[in-house]
DNA sequence: ACCTGAACACCGTTCAAGT
DNA sequence: ACCTGAACACCGTTCAAGT
């Protein structure tokens, strides 16, 4: 029997199944291969481990989930605790947008976060944490609790780095001809006009139709622009 | 054999199914049990057809997805085209905020909307049709084209009558005693803070934490006066 | 043409058994 | 204690057959 085979069979002293690697390879396995490819036979052979055995420590699929938000925002309280944003006492907006945006960054690693945020029923411990450190700049900044709970809502996800689009931004299709593209400028004429606008005034962006991290500074300063007006007022 | 057997056996004579039957028991079924419930199975059921059948007229189960937000949207439109709010060429603020909320309106009737809009990767006419509405608005007010695309990434989901809050809000769970809530406190001072000042302002809210109507609201005029200030400057 | 029944390939999960 | 294999109850969907 040649070597090789001996490696093959002598396997590695098996580093025993825990919650933290389960959920590791769950994050890896839904980065790289989409948040639908996420089942447990398939977190399983991550591992190189049965499906059934994933049940002895995490009480079901449910809880993988959970435990996903739990570890990207785990992500996000370390970005904000390690870098340094402006003092939130002199200028709560810096603050709290450079807050924001850190978490934004956390969050195009892994782009299921939002999905998979919409279908938590619970609220973890680590998304408490992050809503303190978002309430402390407020209040720093001189809001009333109530204001700042407003502030809260207002911001909705936005305050933990990500917009919801009404629908995912499309490829303009290129099958689309000029019959159909005249067609739809006669029944929409305010699209058609929007949308020739923007075009003609980037052509660069044209295809990706806007700039998500434009739009999402866009819209966030101006929530912070009147938010401050309603705590001056 | 008696006659209420002949009554049972003699069926009415067969509406035949389409896709428009199938779109109305899909909604049917997603109102009254949940958007968990909408299988394919349930939905045939509610129609005393076999599951087979339903794919001769929509093409799988996505196809119904896409046919419910179409649905949904469409009563939007008939109860915006129904109604009379301000003239948007004099008070565009006015005219939109009336519209959204009528989109709202019809929201809360099709709870499990906001849910399947974020799953559709294509936009259906109906949606193209809302979009329409809401730039004639936005024109009318003397936006510009460039103005009016920031505005409808900024109101996002909102723009068709929901907010997408970061975690649903849950009940505040009747089982956390004394001696948790002190330990919350310590660690939570900001959010301890805040939970007190709200439940001491409107004790009658304690319940739901918040009004999603009243905070839907705040942040829509938060939106609404950031644009006006936009436009004029 | 429209509808059906049996079957397939996937899920998450229970259960009784292994070490 | 930790892991496993077989099995169950569900999906969406294909296919060949009925009327």
């Amino acid at each position: 029997m040649p070597l090789w085979i001996d490696e093959e069979t002598d396997e590695q002293p098996r580093v025993p199944l825990s919650r933290r690697r389960v959920l590791r390879a769950a994050v890896e396995v839904a980065d790289r291969d989409g948040i639908d490819a996420l089942t447990m036979r398939r977190v399983a052979q991550e591992l190189g481990v049965e499906p059934m055995s994933l049940y002895h420590h995490v009480a079901n699929k449910e809880a993988i989930l959970d435990g996903l938000i739990e570890m990207v925002i785990g992500e996000i309280l370390a970005a904000v605790e390690d870098g340094q944003g402006p003092d939130p006492a002199e200028d709560w907006q810096g603050a709290l947008r450079w807050r924001i945006l850190a978490a934004r960054e956390v969050l195009l690693r892994h782009k299921w976060t939002p999905s998979v945020i919409q279908t938590r029923t619970s609220v973890s411990e680590a998304a408490i944490a992050y809503y303190e450190g978002v309430l402390a700049i407020l209040r720093a900044g001189g809001f009333s609790y109530d204001l700042a709970h407003h502030a809260l809502h207002a911001l909705g996800s936005r305050a933990m780095g990500f917009a919801q689009e009404l629908f995912e931004p499309e490829e303009p299709s290129e099958e689309m001809d000029a019959a159909l593209m005249e067609q739809m400028a006669m029944k929409y004429p305010h699209l058609a006009g929007m949308m020739a606008a923007i075009a003609h005034d980037d052509p660069d962006t044209t295809l990706s139709w806007c700039d998500d991290a434009t739009e999402f500074a866009f819209a966030l300063d101006l929530i912070l622009e009147g938010l401050e007006r309603r705590r001056l007022s």
